[in-house]
DNA sequence: GTCTATAAACCGATAGAC
DNA sequence: GTCTATCGGTTTATAGAC
């Protein structure tokens, strides 16, 4: 038992700035909107958290803590394990169908998924630890996999492949408004999402077979 | 001439703002850092431009009409000149290049990639003018770039190989901070952009030939 | 066009009653 | 733990002198 469990006003002071957060950004949101929102008193923003920094921070960790994604070493043991269901071809579909699927479909909160992709350039307190807790280990993770299917890749040229496979799904959420607007959709339907996984994959196989 | 030049006061506050912009948002600037900066007076932004609203999406504007990229006809041209040194692997080599060091290098201020980025996901007045005018036609002339190498290419599967390639590119810029704790760097040096373009551009060629 | 001065609203944070 | 009331500071925008 690391964490104590959230009383009804925490969470939902918590779970109502992220989204806010989300939307409008840090120095976007003022304590008085996520107080309206949550339904609680604006003080209780200082009480249960503080500053308005420090609940940024802890929507950030929530967020990153509460991600399903299914990690490297699941599929790398799959890789491992042989047989037809366990191709290179067929675990990458299913990482990078896992990962496009998390990213755009309603698996997790929507705000979730935006939260974490504006706090990429907008660098805060808390970006360094979820990189450390959350990014490295699954980047490592992802290079043994990449490594595991082609063992002639220089580590340089694996590191760049796993950005290459991560920047593709996470360009999909990245850039949606103008995305959508470019192709005139109201939002991602599963058959465009599945597409995008479908094809996400098919250029990593391939590329992974071309080098060195 | 279509547009009238701009005076010292008012050029200055758009560069002034913009850089501020990039760096720390709409919300996150206040019209008297961008006058400080500019060494102009704090009525001065409303006298020019009325409001930081609208001096936002000017400085926009500016970022996406000062855009050194090189458009995809350019490289059309080329492809169907022909040529050991117009081959798709070259052309294909050469435009990745040019968006990755577009967008990594300096080429033109930081601050332009920077601001275009954070502009993505916060959507403004200006994004959906920025989609008509530089977005689509790019897209439009990518994908017809891609299908004269791969005629076989459904007009669906062709869309997102241009974005897995523009994603990719983008990535790099967008997730740049998380990157460099990540690989430990204090900033991309030139060896590293050169095997970004390198590594992205072998990428999509071996997914170009390797669909349907 | 540029300046000072200021209006009017909002901000985050907190003291203190309950 | 929750509330009201408020402090001290900042914000954008503007009126009016030069």
């Amino acid at each position: 038992m690391t964490k104590p469990a959230l009383t009804g006003t925490k969470l939902a002071l918590l779970e109502a700035a992220g989204e806010l957060f989300a939307e409008h950004g840090l120095e976007g949101t003022s304590i008085r909107a996520i107080a309206e929102k949550a339904q609680a008193n604006i003080a209780a923003v200082n009480y249960h958290f503080g500053t308005k920094e420090n609940l940024y921070t802890e929507a950030l960790r929530h967020v990153a803590t509460c991600a399903p994604v299914i990690p490297p070493e699941v599929f790398l043991a799959r890789l491992r394990g042989g047989g037809v269901e366990n191709s290179p071809e067929a675990v990458i579909r299913d990482l990078v169908q896992d990962r496009v699927s998390n990213y755009l479909s309603k698996k997790s909160p929507e705000w979730h998924t935006k939260l974490l992709m504006r706090s990429l350039p907008e660098p805060n307190q808390a970006l360094e630890q979820l990189i450390q807790q959350i990014f490295t280990p699954d980047q490592d993770g992802l290079m043994e996999l990449v490594l595991e299917i082609n063992p002639k890749l220089s580590p340089s040229q694996a590191r760049i492949l796993v950005f290459s496979m991560i920047g593709q799904c996470v360009f999909y959420v990245f850039a949606k408004a103008p995305i959508l607007i470019l192709l005139k959709k109201e939002g991602y339907d599963d058959a465009f999402t599945r597409e995008i996984g479908e094809t996400v994959s098919r250029i990593m196989m391939s590329a992974l077979y071309s080098f060195p």
